[in-house]
DNA sequence: AGCACGCCGACT
DNA sequence: GTCGGCGTGCTC
């Protein structure tokens, strides 16, 4: 009967077009399903693949059906049903190959990452004749091995004409070819030993407002089967909820997947789930080797866990009867992912409870704009918990204004208030948070003589100078030189340094308080070694340094009790970000960190430094006036048309040849223009506000429209371009998080 | 991507 | 002639 499978092949190129139609032989057809992963050849070559249908023989097109060929092999891995179906739906929505969604759904075996790397062969010693050879092997001479990637941005040679190179070279027993299994020993999260942190009995006897919760999303849960937005105050139990939920669904017998924004930062949430589930979960996170992620996706396929926590990816999990979806800190950024294909676990959550009939629960202290418009216009079930446990208060708020201070003569980053605050903290032998949101020690490094300013030669961005090893840095890549001492310019030795980093925070915190101990915590920490993060935290867990100074790192769900004072040194930064989220993310922000606070007995105190306090997000924020905010900031985006009163579809161009991207953005512009017909708005194409990153030059095309059929629509067209890759990077994002 | 095919200059 | 570089086209 079934006699043609319908494959999606795993094969990188935009011009294969994705899903090709085989022959199923007799002796596997016992064996093959939707969703089995299979072996085909395909010009020349075998490669995997999915079967995602199957076709009658009787369908297919004359011509076709004498080309097909036979599957070599079904393997025993296959996808569930009913997850092939949301990954069809997803390519659909984000207008991407079927297969890249497959994947992120059946995790492989091999580990073999195949980005290959051709390594030089000092051996070798006959000429080379060709230009684009020679210049090859010089290269790789100098840098003993590199991927065609590496090789073209460092010649300037076209990928094309490098990959030819490297493939004679290669036959020429040149270079040696490299498979990186990228098998880098990782250092792994003990997940699970963070037992100095406390978890009294007060989670055991929940609050009438958790009691309250749970029955309402239970109630909720048998009836109409709404998606919650769970609103619950910093500190005030969602977890505990979220555990009461879960535990009537497992009775049911049914599974569980928890999503949390990144799971090395949230580790008491996955220990809090460990103990009471023990046994039972799985836990997807990024220290996974590919062969464990792949061991725990069989656990879980064959239903020997039904919970699963993760971060965004775990949204894939093929859980066996699942139940409820819940997304703990449903606000974070981390759940869009910013490469392609793009995806958001929010949608594919709300997506894939609806086509498997699962409850869904989103939970922040500070909900998502487009969330708090779902409850308004019902489409969400909001339960509110307003209170923390033990009715804890929550910290009160003082604004600091630093244009007041400066009036004042204090041209320091501290204001006094600060500066006094902290040492009575520090004489009551309570601890202190001090954040800022920029890391290293000066943000930009000028010439006082001629007004040379310190840019990264790849990007479009100041240099910032890092104390630690005496550098300047740049953010956007990995360029580093040594620190300034004459101006390159004009050879003056005025070099100014200015804009407040983390690292002078820690600094100059000494110099007003000698006898401080301080921690810091940012990117910089956290991306050199995963034990250093926990290191650091126990340092102040502890209460071995009383200060933590640290960016938004620290703003997500870390449990201190003894901090009673918080200081967000210069509230501005995140709020001058020329980005229509720019408001949310700093209500968000103080929100959490503020959060921090009082957690243990006593209660906190909050300061805020800024020069703008009449801004209503800082008000807002301050007065825990969260409708306001909300009502402020959605008259806002509908002011402007941004979300949640349209959807955006951004698209971005870039590459080294600026007038040649500036060119084709202009084409694709004019393209989208002329065959996109229902109401929407196309502006650009603008160059995006990081002109240059890593020598790129970046164009972005905005699409804005009230209905999402349009840009799926815009999206198909785009797909159908083929442009010269080694010119231009071309990709777009639907439902950008942010447009810088 | 990666492979075959075919064109074209260079060199036995 | 013919070898190898290099552009082009195709993939059930």
């Amino acid at each position: 009967m079934k006699k043609i499978a319908k494959i999606a092949v795993d094969v990188k190129h935009p011009r294969v077009k994705g899903e090709y139609s085989y022959i199923i032989p007799e002796e596997l057809k016992e064996k093959i399903r939707i969703g089995s992963r299979v072996l085909v050849p395909f010009n020349n070559k075998k490669t995997r693949g999915f079967v995602v249908d199957f076709e009658e023989e009787e369908l297919i097109d004359e011509k076709l059906r004498n080309k097909l060929k036979s599957i070599i092999e079904v393997e025993e891995v296959a996808i569930p049903e009913a997850l092939i179906d949301l990954a069809k739906s997803l390519s659909e929505y984000y207008g991407a190959y079927l297969i890249d969604f497959l994947k992120l759904m059946c995790p492989v075996k091999s580990g073999l990452k195949k980005t290959i790397t051709y390594k030089i062969n000092r051996q070798f010693t006959d000429s080379l004749n060709s230009d684009i050879q020679k210049k090859i092997y010089l290269f790789l001479l100098d840098k003993e091995r590199a991927s065609v990637e590496e090789v073209s941005r460092a010649t300037g040679i076209e990928k094309e004409k490098v990959r030819n190179g490297l493939n004679a070279l290669y036959k020429k027993n040149a270079v040696f070819k490299e498979y990186d299994a990228a098998n880098r020993a990782k250092i792994k999260y003990s997940l699970g030993n963070y037992n100095d942190y406390n978890f009294d009995s007060h989670e055991i006897n929940l609050s009438v407002e958790q009691k309250d919760a749970v029955k309402t999303i239970l109630k909720n849960f048998d009836e109409q089967k709404k998606p919650v937005l769970l609103f619950g105050v910093t500190g005030s139990g969602k977890t505990e909820v979220y555990i009461r939920v879960i535990e009537e669904v497992i009775s049911r017998g049914k599974g569980a997947i928890i999503l949390v924004p990144e799971i090395s930062l949230t580790p008491q949430v996955v220990d809090i789930f460990e103990r009471r589930f023990p046994g039972k979960i799985a836990i997807l996170h990024s220290a996974l080797t590919d062969g464990e992620r792949f061991d725990e996706w069989v656990r879980i396929l064959k239903g020997e866990v039904n919970i699963v926590i993760g971060a965004r990816s775990a949204i894939f999990a093929p859980v066996k009867n699942l139940g409820i979806i819940v997304l703990d800190e449903e606000h974070e950024t981390s759940y869009k992912q910013s490469e392609y294909p793009f995806y958001d676990a929010r949608i594919v959550a709300r997506l894939r409870a609806k086509k498997e009939d699962l409850l869904l629960i989103f939970g922040s202290a500070t909900p998502s704009l487009e969330s708090i418009y779902e409850v308004q216009r019902g489409n969400f079930l909001l339960v509110k918990m307003r209170k923390r446990i033990n009715n804890r208060p929550l910290p009160a708020f003082e604004i600091i204004d630093m244009r007041e201070e400066l009036k004042k003569g204090n041209k320091s980053i501290f204001s006094r208030r600060l500066i006094e605050e902290l040492e009575n903290t520090v004489a009551r032998k309570e601890q202190a948070i001090l954040f800022l949101n920029r890391r290293g020690y000066s943000t930009f490094v000028l010439c006082r003589d001629c007004g040379y300013v310190a840019k990264c030669p790849h990007c479009d961005i100041s240099l910032v100078y890092h104390l630690e090893d005496k550098s300047l840095k740049c953010h956007y890549c990995d360029f580093k030189v040594k620190a300034l001492e004459t101006c390159p310019k004009c050879k003056g030795n005025k070099i100014g340094y200015y804009g407040t980093g983390t690292e002078k925070i820690e600094e100059e915190i000494k110099r007003f308080i000698p006898e401080i101990k301080t921690v810091r915590i940012d990117a910089d920490v956290v991306s050199k070694k995963g034990m250093m993060l926990k290191e650091k935290l126990l340092e102040f867990k502890t209460g071995r340094a009383n200060v933590l100074i640290g960016t938004q790192t620290i703003a997500k769900g870390l449990d201190f009790p003894k901090v009673s004072l918080i200081g967000i040194v210069l509230a501005d930064i995140t709020l001058n970000i020329p980005d229509f989220r720019s408001g949310e993310r700093t209500f968000q922000l103080i929100t959490q960190v503020a959060g921090r606070a009082g957690r243990g007995l006593t209660g906190g105190k909050v300061l805020i430094q800024t020069y703008c306090p009449e801004s209503y997000v800082i008000k807002a924020a301050v007065s825990y006036d969260l409708n306001n905010f909300f009502k402020q900031e959605l008259k806002n985006r509908k002011e402007y048309n941004y979300p949640p009163f349209c959807h955006l579809l951004n698209i971005t161009l870039s590459g080294t040849d600026k007038e040649y991207v500036e060119n084709l953005s202009w084409k694709i512009c004019e393209m989208l223009k002329s065959c996109i017909e229902e109401e929407v708005e196309i502006l650009g194409p603008i160059p995006a506000l990081r002109f240059k990153i890593k020598d790129n030059f970046r164009y972005n095309i905005l699409m804005k429209s009230k209905k999402y059929t349009p840009l799926i629509q815009a999206q198909k067209q785009l797909k159908e371009i083929s442009v010269n890759e080694d010119k231009v990077n071309f990709s777009w994002d639907l439902d950008p998080y942010e447009l810088l």
